[in-house]
DNA sequence: CATGAATGAGATTTCATTCAT
DNA sequence: CATGAATGAAATCTCATTCAT
């Protein structure tokens, strides 16, 4: 007899584990705290789970997808425009599963299948911006500086995103960096 | 009776446990374990370490200081081989605790001690990358791109250096993204 | 919705029972796995048998009736023809039930139902081997020889048929030990 | 601190563990109640027995050798009190480990380690039976004669010491079957 | 009738920590 | 100083059984 069944027992453990991995760590968490906190008896996370680690694989696999349509979000010949929206919606979307995120990155070591999720993730991040750059400039633009500040552009994103988040007063914008990144690609190939 | 007495047990109890806490993580790392793989017996990881989370600590404290003399790095007028040799340094530097590196980004989150010793280092090098940037450019620079151009290598290097360590087949250096780099803030202040 | 419904559900239960209660034992034998052999449904398992214990005694009354017609074996006169003839039938009958002989011989410890449909047989088949010993003899014979001989068979059939089973090379047959029985009752009362 | 250490506390766990596992079987037998009743605490039972099973193989090595010298039974001529003797030597020191042996009958069928150490053992008892039958008997005698008459009586001691001591009331001796045995060899080749 | 989600007692196992020697 | 037996709290996981549908 489920006691708060307006969302399914397994999404409720679902959640639990997810905010519970990201407080304290995969290992240290109980599987009874979270069941605990589910509100679920502790046996009915092994029923849906058999062992602790499908709680995460089960957690990789509701990793929302984030790509943007790049048309949106380009505003043709202004690249720092275009840069900034883009990066605003992945921001938005990397912050809806941020906990998510976050927690993965710390247990992508001794998990493989939630390394291989990030990498591609982490891939899909650098061609989105990639596109975008290459949409918004006008002319033509070396193709090394376009990867070079896609990836540049991306490192930062994840970093901040993922291990730089206890930094609570770092302001979550990049306006600075962006600008910097725009003036660059505009001002043409460098000599 | 110390089996290897070439370094003193507690140098090999805290080397083992650098080894397979970066292995399998802090929590799922036991203590019979790192005794097993230093070589002594159980009770002396105790004597030396009363409690497991002294072990993260004086891990902490062997964290070297890479500092790099300014001066020694900056060839003057020419930001890109400047910002190469400064790169080369940190990498190696980097590198040979990259092991401990990586595992106190690990458990950063629940160590606070951990913390804020990475965050110490983050800061440091990028006081240390605009060091060396505001040495090398010839005339006046706007601070705000150097700043920008500084943090986003940061971000690059820590990222590479925690995080993406796992993709093995990723080439160290990275050259293209200094040129990049180097050209942006040799253009001048940008419109 | 039964999916192979030759045979009933409660059928392919027991008949599962059977093969994974001699395979593993019967505590080592989770009910959820016999559903799973039988390819019922977990909960069909407790409707049928309300007591996982319940299986076990409704296995020992498909213990077949292995008693055999002692005019059919007995060739008049020779003993040993006799013995071959009747341990030949005894043998084909036992095997038909060799998993389920096994199985119940090793739970008998435990199960007291189990324990007394032991004893019953066994007294059964040394009552069995005696009848056709004395229907075959010619002349007059000790009694007590022929309780000594049958007790003799009768450890050794069973022994066989319950524990030594797993002595694949051994031969089935049993010609030499009937061969001397036969002729150490034939040789006459020894003084 | 050991509360009974007249014996190692790792001996008081064996000691309960093969009382138990003849009592109740391998899988009923939880270690919970082992270490309750050798009385101690329930993390030493696993500190001395990383896994359960390994308790199992523990006892098994604790088989006490039943070998028996052949000389001191052997009465020259007399094949049926050689027997005797012999037959009474080997229940006593079957008997002094009979919980032991039950036990290991019963678990031989799903432990590889305990179902070798039987068969051995029942290759030993035929062989020294044998040795016996052959050293007391006078003149030649058929081998064929011997080895069905040793296979038969190791069958009923191995059945009365593994299976059938559950018939309490069954006279321990085997009188009647010696004699019968030691006439039929006596009798000289059968036609 | 049949089903499978749900339950909770309890089993095995792990492990940091203590402490007598 | 150093050791390893001892301890017990707690973790993961299993499973017979119940029951609403």
């Amino acid at each position: 007899m489920p006691e708060q069944s307006e969302e399914s027992a397994r999404e409720r453990i679902l959640g639990a584990a997810e905010e519970l991995f990201a407080e304290a760590g995969f290992d240290a968490t109980p599987t009874s705290r979270i069941a605990e906190r589910a509100g679920v008896p502790k046996g009915l996370v092994h029923y849906y789970f058999k062992r602790k680690p499908d709680l995460l694989e089960a957690l990789v696999e509701r990793l929302p997808d984030e790509r943007i349509a790049t048309e949106q979000v380009v505003v043709a010949g202004d690249i720092a425009e275009s840069l900034h929206r883009l990066v605003d919606d992945l921001d938005r979307k990397l912050d809806a599963s941020a906990v998510l995120s976050h927690l993965l990155w710390r247990e992508a070591d001794t998990h493989p299948a939630v390394l291989e999720a990030l990498q591609v993730r982490f891939d899909r991040i650098v061609a989105q911006i990639r596109e975008v750059m290459v949409a918004a400039v006008p002319g033509c633009v070396e193709r090394a500086d376009v990867d070079s500040a896609a990836f540049l552009l991306a490192s930062a994103l994840s970093y901040r995103h993922s291990v730089a988040r206890h930094d609570d007063d770092a302001p979550l914008g990049m306006r600075r960096e962006l600008d910097f990144l725009a003036g660059a690609l505009a001002a043409g190939p460098m000599v």
